[in-house]
RNA sequence: GGCUCGAUGGCAGAGUGGUGAUGCAGGGGACUGCAAAUCCCCGUACCUCGGUUCAAUUCCGGGUCGAGCCUCCA
């Protein structure tokens, strides 16, 4: 297996320290607001890689955090005039629901921070103990002329980047690129008790202190989008190394491209956002997925309505050929090899999806019994890995659109189709087109094969 | 301004130093009462200018254009 690794700029192969327990660590959300889609593709593209290890290696450990201390959710929670966990736990059952719509499996571990203060506080406190931090009125910062490697996930020099600064060096600094572990808060702000008086943690070390609790002083995979690269992966890496005495924090890093809309970022600061849940109305969580899906991790994505519509015509002839396939009898038959290598080649997507078409195209072709059954099971193997195509062909065709619900009942649709066989029986062909433009006009369309009538929703 | 990454046919999107993935759209044919679905056939695509090479879309350099980071952000 083999994985793009931000650290070295190149593709290299996967070695896992321990076979035996392969780890993994994604940044979560910040639940203060509703994701967007943009927040639906590292989830995705991690979740797909999760499930490509976890066939090659008995117990992969993936831990992907909630974010609940974080100042813009004291502000969401102050206009609200509710507690933080008021909001928290609103968006974090939310950030489930839209993912669960997508197909994201939940990771093995999903900390809180509001759970691991115990333990950013103690971490906090060897980093001032081994001289890579201190306290300065009322904050703690981490030191970063102290790590000598500080730069080289994100490829920048220390100089450069105080000279492109955009913020006003706060007083207190040693040095100006000096970054906060641990804040004071006011008597109005939400905060936790510490050597350091009451405070809130800063959020870099949120993220290296649920690593260290979970998966140890050493990782195998550090995922997330590529805008995290600096500084918040820039900043872990220093702090969690600083903290294990110079010890690999992450093996691997892995950052998937972002998502557009129209050619420019989508993100809450700019207000071009489009959320998963508007989405779902209207479209397919499957269709939401694969579209997610077509390009590599690493490029960027443009989403549009023709990407999903795109993504669905995909879908409808893959699970058009599950359908035709009928009931075939059961195969253990497992995804091909040359599918399963796509993904082992840095979750080359793009190309396991066309392995999944050869899949289709050759079951179309298939008359042989026992070949359609092993194609069936080879597709629906495959589509396990990228979490695509399994529920039955019919419910595909036959759901509406989107949670929304639109077009005719199948009640009316099959009474609709009753008699259009009458029509066809009695060679009435113009009423029984008639029925079937009107179904057409409706968002139902009709085919007709060998096995009768059949339906889907356009 | 500094740094990172891209530029492939109508669209989306892999990949490769020399036999043009895959999907959608489009054209022709088979099948069909007509369609749809399915199958068969059809596209001489690799931003630009140089260089390396027997050979470059693929490697190297310049340019142009695009995205991202340098500030919270997936």
């Amino acid at each position: 297996m083999h994985l793009h690794n931000t650290l070295s700029g190149r593709k290299e192969e996967f070695v896992p320290l321990n076979p035996e327990r392969v780890t993994m660590y994604v940044c979560g959300p910040t639940v203060y607001s509703f994701a967007h889609i943009g927040n639906a593709r590292p989830a995705v593209v991690f979740d797909v890689l999760a499930r490509v290890l976890r066939r090659r290696y008995p117990r992969v450990d993936y831990t992907r955090n909630i974010t609940d201390i974080d100042d813009k959710i004291n502000a969401a929670a102050a206009k609200e005039g509710v507690e933080i966990g008021v909001i928290t736990r609103r968006y974090t059952d939310i950030y489930h629901e839209d993912l669960d719509a997508l197909g994201v499996q939940r990771p093995t571990f999903e900390p809180k921070v509001t759970e691991h203060l115990a333990h950013i506080i103690s971490m906090i406190e060897r980093l001032i103990a081994n001289g890579s931090a201190y306290a300065a009125q009322g904050h703690v910062l981490f030191n970063v002329p102290s790590y000598a490697g500080y730069g080289e996930l994100s490829k920048r020099d220390r100089r450069e980047m105080i000279a492109g600064a955009r913020v006003e060096v706060a007083p207190y600094k040693k040095d100006p690129s000096d970054f906060v572990l641990w804040k004071p808060s006011t008597d109005e702000q939400p905060g936790w008790p510490s050597p350091w008086g009451r405070g809130r943690p800063g959020w870099h070390i949120e993220c290296s202190a649920m690593a260290e609790a979970l998966l140890g002083d050493t990782i195998d995979i550090h995922g997330g989008g590529h805008d995290l690269v600096f500084p918040h992966h820039e900043n872990e890496r220093a702090q969690s190394t600083a903290a294990h005495e110079g010890a690999t924090f992450a093996r691997y890093w892995l950052h998937n491209g972002f998502l557009t809309m129209d050619s420019e970022k989508m993100s809450k600061s700019l207000g071009n956002v489009l959320l998963i849940r508007e989405i779902l109305k209207h479209a397919p969580g499957e269709a939401v997925r694969l579209a997610l899906l077509t390009g590599h991790y690493r490029q960027p994505l443009d989403w549009n309505d023709e990407a999903l519509a795109d993504a669905r015509r995909k879908l409808d002839r893959l699970y058009g050929a599950l359908r035709d396939a009928g009931d075939v009898a059961a195969s253990d038959a497992k995804a091909p090899d040359a599918f399963i290598a796509a993904l082992e080649d840095d979750i080359n997507t793009p190309a396991a999806l066309a392995e999944l078409f050869e899949l289709a195209k050759a079951l179309n072709k298939s008359t042989d019994a026992a070949e359609r059954a092993t194609l069936v099971a080879q597709l629906r193997d495959a589509g396990s890995v990228l979490g695509l195509l399994q529920q039955p062909p019919g419910e595909w065709f036959s759901q509406s659109t989107g949670s929304a619900g639109e077009g005719p009942s199948e009640a009316e649709i099959e009474a609709a189709l009753a008699a259009r066989l009458a029509a066809k029986a009695a060679r009435n062909f113009a009423e029984a087109d008639r029925i079937r433009d009107d179904l057409k006009a409706r968002g139902v369309l009709v085919e007709d094969s060998k096995d009768g009538q059949r339906w889907r929703r356009a």
